[in-house]
DNA sequence: CATTTTTTTGCATTTTTTTGCTTGTTTATA
DNA sequence: TATAAACAAGCAAAAAAATGCAAAAAAATG
């Protein structure tokens, strides 16, 4: 493993964690501890990371996209890995923006190649760090509230592509209502990722779910899987497994 | 095997796993370790990949971490500041990405209320706090190396639409060759929006002028305005301002 | 075609970088 | 306070890089 090589992926594990080990990184890169201090203090010399005694941590503001105040960030985290079992190799896959499809985006096998569509800045910017998946972004107007393209331009380039696979990070789910949000021009792309794909995977935290805002995105029946940070056996999922999702 | 057979393998290698070592390939191309490593040098002095100890690592590799130190930053800055001079209320603004356009999008004024197109992530990003800018994104294919789209979509895109005034952070300029620059799907992008724009300023830091690089954005009288950290009356700039170009 | 010039390549030598190890010191914490 | 872990500094071996040089190959020239 090259030098450079051992630093970024020191790195990366800092913006993964927030915290790394020394004695960690010396049995998963098979350097001696020596190494990985020398490697430290480099990149905490240039800013990179604060070095503690037994390893590093994350600097706050490094991340251009801050991280410490996102609202149930564990639970965020383990929708995405959870997500993650339904990206193959060679898939075209359409996400939305949200919190939890940046953590998903952040934690992509580094071996996984596909190609991955999104009007999201912050998300586009996560999969453009990966060194095997083809980012296409979806331009137009930046809705500023939300930081992902809106408008017409947006929505006739998703109608004219065919996705595998949506992730859609969503704000509101119930029974009856289906998947429904606030943002009127917010909807109106994700009504337009929804039918473009093939299937569609609603990502949530389960705060979000029963509840219900005014604009609809897409019935329940549209939506393949749901995925939240609880064990999919749960109650909670009863009635929505009856009605066919696939709960993960 | 040829000197140019030798080199596409690397870029192969490279492309396909993100990484060579200087003595795999020795061994695979049956060469000494010297002549790979000039031929490294060779691919890294074009920007094809960047070279480190021990082999070398593909440039969007490369790009997902040493992103936070920006060269010549306070040089940067002031350009920065002297560009903001060109910006009026109302106006349309095409942008390029790289740091110095950055810079600039950091320190646009509260006050201005203008419409910025761009394909540049990062500048997108930072154009995307500001309260009264409306942002416009051109989407396409996000090129690793420069966090740019670039493409046919992309270069459509900008031939529909006719910005009052383009802002082109370059790498390379001079009297005989114009802008030039490495990359063949950016300088296709830039070429257009050179085209698209009523006038375009070249930033750049005084360092990367009577430069050249292999490929041609545009000619010098395309120029209107040129922006560098010096002050506008410094010998360098005679032959240029001779040309018509107004310095700032 | 002969000859000059340029480019390419490998080799020897020196220099630099990287890395693990040892030794003695500091630090965290039970 | 005791103790194990982490650290810093220096050293040495190995790997890689830079430098200069010369032979071979290729290209250009008359």
């Amino acid at each position: 493993m090259l030098k450079r090589e051992r630093q970024a992926f020191i790195l990366k594990q800092i913006n993964l964690h927030n915290r790394v080990l020394s004695s960690d990184l010396s049995t998963e890169m098979q350097v001696s501890e020596d190494t990985i201090r020398r490697d430290l203090l480099e990149l905490s010399n240039t800013d990179k990371l604060i070095k503690v005694h037994g390893g590093a941590l994350s600097k706050s503001f490094h991340s251009s996209f801050l991280r410490e105040d996102i609202y149930q960030l564990d639970a965020k985290k383990m929708i995405a890995n959870k997500a993650l079992n339904l990206i193959k190799d060679g898939m075209f896959v359409l996400t939305s923006g949200g919190t939890t499809i940046i953590e998903l985006a952040r934690i992509l096998p580094v071996e996984l190649k596909a190609t991955f569509f999104t009007g999201s800045i912050p998300a586009a910017y996560e999969y453009a760090k990966h060194p095997n998946i083809e980012v296409i972004f979806i331009g137009d107007k930046i809705s500023k509230g939300s930081q992902i393209t809106v408008g017409g331009e947006a929505i006739m380039k998703i109608n004219s592509i065919k996705p595998d696979l949506c992730l859609l990070g969503v704000n509101a789910i119930d029974l009856t209502n289906g998947v429904t949000d606030n943002d009127w021009d917010v909807v109106q792309v994700k009504k337009a990722m929804v039918e473009a794909a093939s299937k569609t995977a609603v990502l949530t935290i389960t705060e979000k779910m029963n509840t219900c805002q005014k604009l609809k995105i897409c019935e329940i029946n549209q939506v393949a899987y749901l995925i939240t940070e609880m064990d999919h056996q749960a109650d909670l999922f009863k009635a929505y497994a009856n009605t066919g999702i696939e709960i993960l």
